[in-house]
DNA sequence: AGGTACATGTAAGTAGTTACATGATTAC
DNA sequence: GTAATCATGTAACTACTTACATGTACCT
């Protein structure tokens, strides 16, 4: 595929675990190519070259796969402001809580439609394995909606009490 | 505190959302002090000097609690890996699959262990806003958890298949 | 005396985004 | 014909980590 056509799949499909901007692609795409781990083919005259990944290329892929995950540094901007909760106030913490548990609901339904989508398409090996990271978005997503309205409701109480 | 307990703190309270280095804190303390968001203090003669939020530092922190949190570039090294599970092996895949499952099971205890020593605590009008980030990461901690060991169970699946 | 924790700071390097520049192709 | 999308690339900048340098205080 293109390299535009690289980032689009990278946002579409692996939006909610990964993301890439041009500035990374383009670069690492050329670095990637004068190691020979992809290459420019050209399917007949008439249409574009597209990048393709090399037998040695699926070599450096798979390698790359089988090192451990770093675990990334944390930074949830919501967590961090209701922990100064206090210093905020009740109503901007409510906010954040009210638009958490909407994102969560809006991304569960994302997640559902694509797993819909993957299993009304012709099985391949990929497959379940996608759907492993669906499931994972599916978990994730619920588990932020309830917490949200559980966290809703304890505001209340807080308020409720003083 | 001193900006050396200042991480300490960081890392132990905040650590399942948020992380600082040092390279971060130190030059952010010296711009802080400088525009008198914080002032270094001491308290007597022998003891050493500390960093304080001023009045002018509390104003600041609210308003900046109030600006939207903006949503962090997501990256997943597991589930980038899982994605190209086909190609990792169904025993790579299980390898991420069991390690994950048992970082979330500790984590969870910690948790667990957290919220015990903040509800023994005398309560203070923070407490609450302790426990909606702790409860964020039980929840977070449970689904993954959940997720993995589900995950597990459709590769044995898989294995039996082919 | 020797190790661990406390404490502050900086320089070099890494990783990545954003914004810009440029142009082709497609859709209406 | 003109707006949107496809397509490639770079330069400047931001953010951040790691490693190093340096020293004090306390424990045993």
């Amino acid at each position: 595929m293109s390299g535009y056509a690289l980032r689009q799949a990278i946002s579409d499909v692996l939006g909610h675990f990964w993301s890439e901007s041009f500035g990374q692609i383009y670069p690492t795409l050329a670095e990637l190519r004068a190691d020979g781990l992809v290459e420019v083919a050209q399917a007949d005259k008439d249409s574009k070259p597209k990048f393709a990944i090399t037998e040695r290329g699926l070599e450096h892929l798979r390698a790359r796969l089988s090192e451990p995950p770093q675990s990334e540094r944390p930074r949830n901007g919501t967590l961090l402001r209701l922990f100064f909760g206090r210093r905020l106030g009740l109503d901007g913490c409510r906010d954040l809580l009210e638009q958490a548990r909407r994102q969560a609901v809006e991304q569960l339904a994302g997640f559902e439609a694509i797993r819909r989508e993957i299993q009304a398409g012709e099985p391949t090996g990929d497959h379940p394995f996608f759907l492993l990271t669906v499931s994972s978005g599916e978990h994730a997503a619920r588990a932020t909606a309830a917490w949200a309205e559980e966290s809703l409701l304890v505001l209340d109480r807080i308020e409720n009490q003083s």
